[in-house]
DNA sequence: ATGAAAGCGCTAACAA
DNA sequence: TTGTTAGCGCTTTCAT
C-alpha cells in the first residue's frame, strides 16, 4: 500500500514489468507468467500481480515482446491509392480479419509510383510478419527482392511464379469475356477499352480477355486512360473519335468520370452509347443509369488475402471469380452510328 | 571473402548487426555508427561496413531500435469505417504526410462500435508515438483513458477540453447555416434532416447549426438515419411522411442512397424535392443531378492532423471551415406541396 | 510454484 | 577513430 504510491502512476502507459514486480513483490518472471496466462502460478500471487498491474496501468511493451519473439503480430498493406474505394475496401476487410487474429495493420499508399511502392514495401518488410501488396506496379526483380526481405509475401491482382510469393487474383479475363458477350448479345461491334495504369498486371489480364472479341466479330480499340475518375472523364473525347457503340472502362471508378463527361456532351447512355465498368464499386448501383459491371467481392478478396498469411503455404495463386451485373448503362447498339460531327465536336 | 560465405545470405532480411560486424571485422558499435550516419568513422571502415551490410542485406531491426529509443516512429489511426471515402481520404492524407516525416501508419476500423473503437485505440496506443482518432464515438471518460495511455492524442471532428488532447474539427455548424440559408433563398420552409450515428459529435454540431432555421422561418424535422449509403436509402420513406420540400443528409454518402430511393419512387430532384449533402465526396460532382453540399477538404484535414503531432503542442482545437457548393440537386421549392398520397404510397 | 539469469538486436555512454 | 560495456523491457530456460 505505502509502497504502491512510490510507484508513480503518473504516466500509466509507461509502467514496466519491473514496476509491477516491485509492487506485487514477485519476480518479473512471475509477472510475465501471469500476464501471458496458462502458466502455473498460485491464485494468491496471480491476484497480487493483477492488482499491481491494474494499479499502475501496466501494458507490456510490444517492442520488447517483438524483439524477443521475433514476430510483431503486425501485417503490412501497400496499395496504389488508399482513397480508391476498391483498395479502401480491401484494406478494411484485411484489417478486420487481422484484428480478429490478433494482428495489427500497417498501411502505405504508393500514389501509383512504382518506386515509392518498392521503398514502402521494403520499409514495412522490416516490421511485419506478413506483407500484402495490392496490385503492385513495381518490376518483377524488385518484387522478388521484396519477397526475399519479407517473412511472408502475398500479392493481390498480380501473379509471379516464385516459391515464396502467394497471390489472390480476380479473374478479369473472364470478366472481360462476360462483358463482351453481353455487349455482343446487344449487337455491339465497335468497342473502346479505356486502359488502366501502364504497369498494372490486371490491365494486361483484361486485355487478354479481349481475345474473345474476334470470335464475337467485335473490334476493340484500346485508349490510354488510367484508374481514377478524372482519367475516365478526360479519356472520353479521344474514345469517341473511334466511334464506338460501347465503352468498357478499366474500372467503375473510371466509368463514373466517363458518364459525367458523356452527360456534358449530351450523349445518351445507353441510347447512343453503352458503358460498362469493372469491380462493382458501391456507388455503381446508385448511378443513373446504373452501371453494368463485372462484380468482384472486395470483402472476399480481403478475407482470402488474410487466409494466405494465417493458414495456407505462401506459394501459388487463389483465383476469385466475379459475376456480370447488368444495369441500365448498357443497351441495344444504336441502328445508325452517330454522325462524325456529333462525335467530334467538343 | 571466404568469411562472407559463412555468413549465410539465405534470409537477407534476418541478418543482424553482429553478422555485419563480423564480416567487416569491426565492432557492432561501429556498424551502428555507419548505419545511422553523421558519426565520426574513417572512410575506409565506412566502405567495409557498407559492403558487408549490402552483402548480407542487413536492415536494422526496428523492434530493437524502438525498445532502445522509446519511440516507434509510428502513428495510429482509428476510424469508424475505413471504406467510407471520407475516412479513406483522411487516412491517405495522414499516411502520406507521416511517411514524409519518416513515420509509419497503423490503422484500425471500429465498424461504428464504440467498444471496439476503445479497444483498438488502447491497443494501438501501446505501439505508437501518436494516435489519431477519427470521429470517435466512445464516451468522454474512455477518451480520457486513451489520452492517458497515449504518448500523444489527436481527435478529428470531436472536441474535448483536456490538457493533452488536440483536435482538428470541421465547422459543421457553419455548414448547416450555409445550407439553410441557401435553401431559404430558394423558398424552402419544411426541411428534413437525416441524422448521423447516435454518438457522433459532429452530428450534434450539425444539429446546433439548425438553430438558424427559426430566424429563416424554416421547420427542421430530424429523422434517424446513419452514415452509410444504405442508411440514406432506407430513411427516405420516413422522411417523406413529413412532407418536406428539402432534405439535408448527414453526409454525401447518405445523400447518394437518398437520390437512388427518390429515383425509384419517381420523385423529381430538385423539382419536387431538393437534396443536399455534407462533405463533398468525390462522387458528388458526378451524380445526376450534381449534389449541392458543404465542401470540406479531407486533404487539409489530414495535413492538419499530422501537424498536430509534428509541430503544435497537443491541446486545443484547430477549426477548419468549408464552403457551400451549389449543384443541381437543389432548386426552388415547389409551389404546391406534393399530395399526401404521392408521398405516402410505397 | 517461484526466482535468477541470460539474451533478443540495437545504441549510447565511456574508455582507449 | 574505434572498441567495450551496459541496458532498453520482456520471456524463457534452468535452478530451486
Amino acid at each position: 500500500m505505502s509502497k504502491s504510491s512510490r510507484g508513480g502512476a503518473l504516466s500509466p502507459g509507461r509502467a514496466t514489468i519491473h514496476d509491477v514486480a516491485r509492487i506485487a513483490e514477485v519476480s518479473t518472471a512471475t509477472v510475465s507468467r501471469v500476464m501471458s496466462g496458462g502458466k502455473p502460478v498460485s491464485a494468491e500471487v496471480t491476484d497480487r500481480v493483477r492488482a499491481a498491474a491494474r494499479e499502475v496501468g501496466y501494458r507490456p511493451n510490444p517492442a520488447a515482446q517483438t524483439l524477443l519473439r521475433g514476430r510483431s503480430q503486425t501485417i503490412g498493406v501497400v496499395a496504389p491509392d488508399l482513397a480508391n474505394p476498391y483498395f479502401a475496401e480491401i484494406l478494411k476487410g484485411v484489417a478486420a480479419e487481422a484484428a480478429e487474429g490478433g494482428h495489427h495493420t500497417l498501411v502505405a499508399g504508393s500514389d501509383e509510383d512504382p518506386d515509392r511502392e518498392y521503398r514502402s514495401a521494403m520499409e514495412l518488410a522490416r516490421w511485419v510478419d506478413g506483407l500484402l501488396l495490392c496490385a503492385p506496379r513495381m518490376s518483377t526483380p524488385r518484387l522478388k527482392e521484396v519477397a526475399a526481405a519479407s517473412r511472408s509475401l502475398v500479392l493481390i491482382n498480380r501473379i509471379l511464379r516464385h516459391p515464396s510469393i502467394g497471390a489472390v487474383v480476380v479473374d478479369y479475363q473472364e470478366g472481360i469475356r462476360l462483358l463482351c458477350e453481353h455487349l455482343a448479345s446487344l449487337g455491339h461491334q465497335r468497342i473502346v477499352y479505356l486502359e488502366g495504369p501502364p504497369n498494372a498486371w490486371s490491365d494486361r489480364q483484361r486485355q487478354r480477355g479481349f481475345r474473345v472479341a474476334e470470335a464475337l466479330k467485335q473490334t476493340v480499340t484500346p485508349v490510354p486512360c488510367g484508374s481514377a475518375m478524372r482519367d475516365g472523364y478526360s479519356a472520353v473525347d479521344e474514345a469517341l473519335t473511334h466511334q464506338p457503340t460501347a465503352l468498357i472502362a478499366f474500372n467503375d471508378h473510371v466509368s463514373l468520370g466517363v458518364l459525367t463527361r458523356l452527360r456534358e456532351l449530351g450523349i445518351d447512355v445507353p441510347g447512343e452509347l453503352s458503358v460498362a465498368g469493372i469491380d462493382d464499386a458501391p456507388m455503381s448501383a446508385h448511378m443513373d443509369p446504373g452501371l453494368t459491371t463485372f462484380a468482384v467481392s472486395t470483402v472476399e478478396l480481403g478475407r482470402l488475402a488474410w487466409q494466405r498469411f494465417s493458414s495456407d503455404p505462401a506459394a501459388g495463386a487463389t483465383h476469385l471469380s466475379g459475376e456480370l451485373v447488368v444495369r441500365g448503362s448498357t443497351g441495344p447498339a444504336p441502328r445508325r452510328r452517330r454522325s462524325q460531327a456529333s462525335a467530334a465536336k467538343r
